[in-house]
RNA sequence: GCCCCCGUAGCUCAGCUGGAUAGAGCAUCGGACUUCUAAUCCGAGGGUCCCAGGUUCGAAUCCUGGCGGGGGCGCCA
C-alpha cells in the first residue's frame, strides 16, 4: 500500500478508486491524462482531479455524478485524511485534506532525509552527458556558459533521480580551425597580418606571448600548443563557474589513433574513426562519388547524403563525430545526451542517421539544442564573434555578477528560448536577482534554527507527527509545496528542464517566507506547535538547499 | 526555398503531452523597520496569451495557414 501522504500515493488512491467505479480498462487508458494537481486557489481544495471528466463515458454517467461517487469512495478509503470533497465546474473533484494529513506528510518528507525528492526514476540508466565542448580556439563566451550551466545542472538532476551519470567534454583539437589558430599566432609572432579568416583579439596576443620561440616553429605546432593552453583556461573557467569536473575529456585527435582492441578483418589495428567507417561500409551504407566517401544518410531520414572522407583523403568532422558516438555506445552507455549550440541543429538529422546506420536505437540518442544568448548593449543587439575577438567571456560575466547570479540567470529559463543579456542591466539588477531571495530564505532558516539551538531542533524532529493543533493556511501551503518536490524533480528530469527547479525554488522560498511572516516559530504558543514549525523549517531548508545545489548555486548559512 | 526555436503585463521570463478567474521577478505608485535576518513584507495599477481558422464539454497549451524575431541549410568545425 502506497502512502497517501505523497503526491504519487494520493494519485494512486484516486486512480484505484476511479478504476473501481469506471472499470479497470478505462481507468488504465485514462491514467496518463488523469491529473492530480494543486489548484491555483485554496478555495478549490488542496488537490483536484479531472478523473471523472475523463471516465464519465466509460462509467456511463455524467462527469459531475461520477465525481460525486468518486468523492464518496475516497472519503471512506482515506478516512482521517480527507476532511471533505466538492464537485466543481464541469466535473472536477476537489479534495480538502485534513490537518493530520499535512502533519503526516511533513513527517514523511523528513523521514526521507537529504535524499528527499530524489531516486524517482523507475529504471536506472547509464547516461553519458556531453556538453560545453567549446572549441579550444578561444575563451568561453556566455553562450558556452549557458551550455555549461545547463549540461551541469541536467547531469546533477539525472544523478539525483538515480541515474548513473558520466560527463564528457569533446575537444575538437583536429582540423582546420586549429590550423587557422596556429597560422594566426605565427603571423602575429612575425608581426605580419593575421589571415582574413584567422583569429584575432586580445587572447591571441596572450597566446603569442606565452609561446617560446614562436617564430621558429610551425603553425601546426603552435596550434597544438595553443589548444593545450586554451583547454587549461577553459578548465579554470569551468571550475570557477562551479561546473562539476568532467569524467573525461575526449580529444578528437585520439579518435584517429589506432587502437589494439579495434581490429580490421585482416588483423590490422584500426582507429575508432576507421573502425566506424569500416562498419558502415560493411553494412553497405556508404558509396564513393567524386573521389569522396559518402554516407547514405538519406536512407535514415536525412535530407541529403553526407561526406565522410573528402576527395583529398581527409576525414570530415562528421566522420570523427560518428566514431565518437559509436565509441560511446561501445563503452556501454544506455543513453547518450548531447548538449549542443543552436548552430548545430542542422546536424541532428545526419547524426541520428549515422547512429541508426551503425545499429543504435535512435531513441537512446538525445541531441538537445541550446538557443542563443544575445548580447544587448544600450538597447541594441550586439554581434558576438570569436574570430574577431569580440564577445563577453564567461570570466567577464563572473566578474560582473558572480557565479550564483550568473548561474541563476542562465538556468532559470528554458533551454529552447533565446535569452537577451544586457550586461549593464544585469550588473545593475544583480542585487535584485531572485537568486538572493531564495538564498536569503535559506540563511534566515539557518539563523532561526541556530537561535532555537541544536538540541531543540533534534528534539523537534523526534516528535514530528504528534501535533494536533489546527494548522495555519500558510503552514498547510508550505507542506503541500514540499510534498510536490519529488514530482517536480521527476518532471524536470523527464523534460530535460532544470529551469523548472529554479521556478520551484523561488515558489518554495515565497511559501516559506509567508509562513515565517504568519507563524511564529521559535517561541510559538505551545512547545508542540514550536516543534512542528521547527520541523517544517528544517524540511524547507533542506529542500531549498537541494534545489540550489541542483542548479549549482550556493546555499549560504548567513547573508 | 527548406528545417529548427521563439512570440504571454512597460521589461525579462515561467506556465504548453488540453482544465476552473493566465502567473513570477524587475520597473511604477502607496504603506510597514522596537525583527525569529527588512537582501523582507503588505497593498495597487498593468494582458486582443502575435493574427486567422480548426479539433474539443473546455485551447496560452493540440492541428493548419499566415505575420514577426532568431538560428541553420559546406568535400568548415
Amino acid at each position: 500500500m502506497s502512502h497517501t501522504t505523497t503526491e504519487s500515493g494520493l494519485r494512486d488512491a484516486v486512480l484505484s478508486a476511479a478504476s473501481e467505479l469506471a472499470g479497470e480498462r478505462a481507468a488504465t487508458q485514462a491514467s496518463r491524462r488523469t491529473t492530480l494537481e494543486r489548484p491555483p486557489k485554496p478555495d478549490f481544495g488542496d488537490y483536484s482531479t479531472n478523473a471523472a471528466l475523463l471516465l464519465a463515458p466509460a462509467a456511463k454517467s455524467s462527469p459531475r455524478e461520477l465525481a460525486g461517487r468518486l468523492g464518496e469512495l475516497l472519503s471512506s478509503r482515506l478516512s482521517g485524511e480527507l476532511d471533505r470533497f466538492e464537485v466543481a465546474g464541469p466535473g472536477f473533484l476537489n479534495l480538502y485534506l485534513s490537518d493530520s494529513w499535512h502533519v503526516r506528510a511533513l513527517a514523511k518528507v523528513l523521514e526521507a532525509g537529504d535524499d528527499f525528492g530524489g531516486g524517482g526514476m523507475r529504471e536506472r540508466e547509464r547516461v553519458i552527458v556531453e556538453f560545453v565542448s567549446a572549441n579550444p580556439t578561444g575563451p568561453m563566451h556566455v553562450g558556452h556558459a549557458r551550455n555549461a550551466a545547463y549540461g551541469d545542472a541536467l547531469a546533477r538532476l539525472l544523478a539525483f533521480c538515480g541515474h548513473e551519470v558520466w560527463r564528457e567534454f569533446y575537444v575538437n583539437d583536429a582540423g582546420s580551425q586549429i590550423a587557422k589558430l596556429g597560422e594566426s599566432i605565427l603571423a602575429l609572432a612575425n608581426h605580419m597580418r593575421v589571415p582574413e579568416d584567422g583569429y584575432r583579439g586580445e587572447y591571441v596576443e596572450r597566446l603569442v606571448a606565452s609561446m617560446t620561440n614562436a617564430t621558429s616553429r610551425s603553425a601546426q605546432e603552435l596550434g597544438r600548443d595553443a589548444v593545450d593552453v586554451m583547454i587549461g583556461e577553459i578548465q579554470r573557467s569551468l571550475h570557477e563557474f562551479r561546473v562539476i569536473g568532467f569524467d573525461h575529456w575526449q580529444r578528437e585527435s585520439v579518435l584517429h589513433e589506432p587502437r589494439a582492441d579495434l581490429l580490421s578483418e585482416d588483423g590490422r589495428a584500426l582507429s575508432p574513426v576507421e573502425h566506424a567507417l569500416e562498419l558502415l561500409e560493411r553494412h553497405g551504407h556508404t558509396y564513393r562519388d567524386d573521389g569522396a566517401l559518402w554516407l547514405r544518410s538519406t536512407d535514415f531520414g536525412d535530407d541529403k547524403d553526407r561526406v565522410l572522407v573528402r576527395s583529398n583523403g581527409e576525414h570530415t568532422y562528421f566522420a570523427s563525430d560518428i566514431a565518437y558516438h559509436q565509441d560511446k555506445r561501445e563503452r556501454g552507455f544506455d543513453r547518450q545526451v548531447d548538449v549542443w549550440g543552436a548552430d548545430h541543429h542542422g546536424y541532428i538529422a545526419r547524426m541520428r542517421a549515422a547512429y541508426e546506420a551503425l545499429g543504435g536505437d535512435p531513441d537512446h540518442l538525445e541531441m538537445l539544442i541550446m538557443q542563443l544568448v544575445h548580447l544587448v548593449h544600450r538597447g541594441e543587439r550586439a554581434q558576438m564573434s570569436k574570430r574577431a575577438g569580440e564577445f563577453v567571456t564567461l570570466d567577464d560575466l563572473l566578474d560582473e555578477i558572480g557565479v550564483d547570479a550568473a548561474r541563476w540567470f542562465l538556468l532559470s529559463r528554458s533551454h529552447d528560448t533565446t535569452i537577451d543579456l544586457d550586461l549593464d542591466l544585469a550588473r545593475e539588477q544583480s542585487s535584485e536577482n531572485p537568486v538572493y531571495y531564495v538564498q536569503y530564505a535559506h540563511a534566515r532558516i539557518a539563523s532561526m534554527l541556530a537561535k532555537a539551538g541544536q538540541g531543540r531542533v533534534e528534539g523537534a524532529l523526534e516528535e514530528v507527527g504528534r501535533a494536533s493543533e489546527r494548522l495555519h493556511p500558510a503552514e498547510r501551503a508550505l507542506v503541500k509545496k514540499l510534498v510536490g518536490f519529488g514530482g517536480e524533480i521527476d518532471e524536470a528530469a523527464m523534460r530535460r528542464a532544470p529551469h523548472r527547479i529554479a521556478t520551484y525554488a523561488l515558489e518554495l522560498a515565497q511559501d516559506f517566507t509567508a509562513f515565517y511572516r504568519d507563524c511564529r516559530v521559535v517561541g510559538a504558543e505551545t512547545p508542540v506547535l514550536e516543534s512542528l514549525r521547527i520541523a517544517l523549517s528544517v524540511a524547507s531548508q533542506r529542500t531549498i538547499a537541494r534545489s540550489l545545489d541542483l542548479l549549482g548555486v550556493s546555499a549560504p548559512a548567513e547573508m
